[in-house]
DNA sequence: AACGTTTTATAGTCTAGGCTAAGTTTTATC
DNA sequence: GATAAAACTTAGCCTAGACTATAAAACGTT
């Protein structure tokens, strides 16, 4: 299917096709959204425990651990991680940058929220589901206030 | 190596379990959120033009027209449209109801983002994103921020 | 009333991300 | 050092949500 571009400047809420671009990034977002969170849980398990194994992986992310070792070939694929069998996954540069960014607009977003008065758990439930959807300019904005306060 | 923004910390997230339980729901949250874009598109057609056809939703969401057919196969079973081949899609009652409470969410998102300092484009497309992920209990502190000013 | 256009329906394919079941390799224990 | 347990691999299947290609039905114009 053709995807005709739509000039950045023109911004019209109410033209169908730049609807059309709001909701194809949604939709595309999903895939990065799952590797976000895989190189996150890698990120914090390492960290807590020393080492990060599919099966604890596939424990805190409710999954089966097969589906945790497809996805992990996928990531290593895309040079996220690298696998040491029986020795646990470990995150490449490129994936602890990924992880770190995430884990930083985590915090903001769900520190964010809590400021301007949403209870603690619900922010951090909150937050896990937003987190993926803020773009720099929104996490920008989001700093903005909390520096003011 | 590019320096990372903040280094790496040890973050609690709960137990596994929980944590678990959380990325389950998000995963489900998925069929959920298409059902919402969907009403609240067709809401927005019917006020619009008086009626939402098939082709008329394939173009606001940049999908085409037979995966369209194929969500309102499934939306009808779910008691959420009626169709009446040739004179649009309609919403039931059930419909209407999420139609209207997803409609509401979104616009108070989009509003507050733009509140705090976002793009109008920005906020509109991360509004696409971030509504879905909203509690009820976060969209009233997005409410009482806009009330205030 | 017939014809071309638009709209809708249907069939078949693809990919991502789940699952189970079963096999293999490593680690740990006795 | 044998053997059980744990961790990992692999194969095959399922569903949702996308796509293309094509057929059928209704609409509008003349």
């Amino acid at each position: 299917m053709k995807q005709p571009v739509t000039p950045p400047e023109v911004v019209d809420r109410g033209d169908p096709e730049s609807q059309a671009d709001a909701f194809r990034k949604s939709r595309n977002a999903r895939r990065t959204e799952l590797m976000e969170d895989y190189v996150e849980l890698i990120a914090n398990l390492t960290e807590r425990s020393g080492e990060a194994r599919q099966t604890d992986i596939a424990r805190c992310l409710g999954v089966t651990q097969p589906t945790v070792a497809k996805m992990l070939k996928r990531l290593a694929e895309e040079n996220l991680v690298t696998q040491r069998p029986y020795r646990g996954v470990f995150l490449t540069e490129e994936g602890q940058r990924l992880a770190w960014a995430t884990h930083r607009r985590h915090e903001i977003v769900e520190a964010f929220l809590v400021h301007i008065g949403v209870d603690p758990d619900s922010a951090r439930k909150d937050a896990e589901g937003i987190e993926h959807h803020v773009s720099d300019k929104t996490l920008k904005a989001f700093e903005n206030l909390l520096k003011k306060a």
